[in-house]
DNA sequence: GATTACTGTTACAGATATGTGACAGCGGGT
DNA sequence: ACCCGCTGTCACATATCTGTAACAGTAATC
C-alpha cells in the first residue's frame, strides 16, 4: 500500500501529538502545521493526501482555509476533514457546505479517527487527471492503466508505468536523474541515480524499436521525452 | 434532478413528522415505517432510494436491520442514514462498521439532515438499472439474480455475484483493492486488503478457465475486469 | 588515438506482489 | 441443536519487480 501523507492544522499541540502518535502507529506519514500560512507552504510542498483541518485557526478560519482550498484546481482533489470543538448544527451545515468530505467533533477516539479517516481516503479518486495522454503515437489511459500504441498494447511494469506517465505529462523538458527519483518514486528516498538508468533501459526495451527514440538522453543533464528528435 | 424518495424507519411519530415535512419541502417524496417489518415491506415494494434509519426500533435493533439490508443483494445498493440518540463513540464506530452509509446524532436540525442527506445521494452509484448486463460472454441479469455463458448456468457466492456485478458495470477500468472494498463490500467496512484477492480468486474459479482472463491483474494497481486481453 | 567521463546493457539476489489452498467462525436454514 | 454454505484470515507457493553491481559501449576532450 502506498503511503500516506496526512496534513495536521491546528494550534493545539495536545491535540496535533495525540493524532500525529495514532496516525503514524497505523502507518501514516503526519505533516503539521499551526496556522493556515503554514499549511499552505506545507500543501503546496508536500501534497499531504488529506487534511485534518481545525474549525478555528488563528488568523484566518478553518473554513476559509477550506473553501480556499477547494477552489484552487491544484488542491481541490485533497479531500478535508473538519475538526469542531462543540456539536454546533450549524457548523456541521457549513463544513460540509465549505467542502470539507467529513468532519468530526472534539473529543475524539484515535479509533474513531481511524475510521472516518480511511472512509474518506478510499472515496476519494486515487490521485492523477483521469483523461487520456496521447503523445508521438502512445496513448496511456490512467484509468484503465492501460498503454497502447498503433502495434498493440505495451507491458509495462509498475515503475516504468509511473515514469511514462510522468514523461508523457512533462514532455519537451530535460529532468536530472534526481528530479526523476523525486517525481517517479517519491520526494523521501534515497536510491542510486543510476537506477534510473536502468529502468529508462526497461522502458525504452518496453516501448520497442517504434517508440523509444521518444526517451531521449541528454548527456550531463538527464533524460528528455519528446515527440521531436534530438 | 429525478425525484428522489426517501424511506423514513423510526417509531416516534413526533420525528417521522418533522422529517417528512422537511424533506417534502425540499423536493423528496417520503415513506414512513414504524417497525423492521413495515420497513422491509416498503423497501421492497417502493425500492426507496435512501433510507434513514433509527437506532432504536421496536424488535429488531435499527443497527441489525442496517446489517441485514446491506447483506442482501438486492437492497445493499441503498444508502443508510443512521439516527442515533447520543452521541456515543462506540455506537458511531458499531453504525460506520454495520454498513450505514453516515449517520446523524438526535436532535439534528433538519437544515444539517439535508445536507447530509444531499451529500449520501450524491456519492452513491445512480446507476442501479435492473437490465441485464453482458460483456465478453456473460449475462448477468439482476432480475432473476442469475449469470450465464454460452455453457450453461455459473454458480456464484453472493459475495462473487455482487463483485461480477460491479465490474461488468465498470468495465476497461482498473480498481485498488481499496476501491473494491468500498464498493463490493460497502463504504465503511475495515477488512484486509488481501481479502479482495480470495474473492478475486474464488470469482474466477466460478466464471471458469471460459471466462477467467477477464478478470485481468494490474500489478502494483488492482484489478480490471475488460473483455480485451492485457 | 588515448584518456576520461558518461551512459547502455546484462545478470542476479533480495524484496514485494499475487495466487492458492486450508481452516475456523459465523449465521441462516432445517 | 445441527448442518451447511459463506466469509475473512492465514500460511505457504509462485511470479514478478527492483536496486545494485559489474562490465561493455559511446561520446567528449585533449
Amino acid at each position: 500500500m502506498p503511503e500516506k501523507t496526512i496534513l495536521i492544522v491546528d494550534d493545539e499541540s495536545a491535540i496535533c501529538e495525540m493524532v500525529t502518535v495514532a496516525l503514524e502507529m497505523a502507518g501514516y506519514v503526519c505533516l503539521q502545521a499551526a496556522d493556515a500560512k503554514a499549511a499552505h507552504t506545507l500543501i503546496v510542498d508536500k501534497r499531504p493526501d488529506l487534511i485534518l483541518l481545525d474549525w478555528m485557526l488563528p488568523g484566518t478560519s478553518g473554513i476559509e482555509l477550506a473553501r480556499r482550498l477547494k477552489k484552487d484546481d491544484t488542491t481541490a482533489a485533497i479531500p478535508i476533514i473538519m475538526l469542531t470543538a462543540k456539536v454546533e448544527e450549524d457548523n456541521k451545515i457549513l463544513g460540509l457546505e465549505s467542502g470539507a468530505d467529513d468532519y468530526i467533533t472534539k473529543p475524539f477516539s484515535p479509533r474513531e479517527l481511524l475510521a472516518r479517516l480511511k472512509a474518506v481516503l478510499r472515496r476519494s479518486t486515487p490521485a492523477g487527471v483521469d483523461s487520456a495522454l496521447e503523445v508521438g503515437g502512445l496513448t496511456l489511459d490512467p484509468l484503465s492503466h492501460r498503454v497502447s500504441s498503433q502495434f498493440g498494447q505495451l507491458e509495462l511494469g509498475p515503475t516504468e508505468y509511473r515514469m511514462l506517465q510522468f514523461f508523457m505529462s512533462h514532455q519537451d523538458r530535460v529532468y536530472s536523474r534526481s528530479q526523476l527519483l523525486d517525481q517517479v518514486w517519491g520526494a523521501n528516498v534515497y536510491l542510486d541515480e543510476r537506477t534510473v538508468d536502468v529502468h529508462i533501459r526497461r522502458l525504452r526495451k518496453a516501448l520497442g524499436t517504434h517508440h523509444d527514440h521518444l526517451i531521449q538522453t541528454v548527456r550531463g543533464a538527464g533524460y528528455r521525452f519528446s515527440a521531436d528528435p534530438g
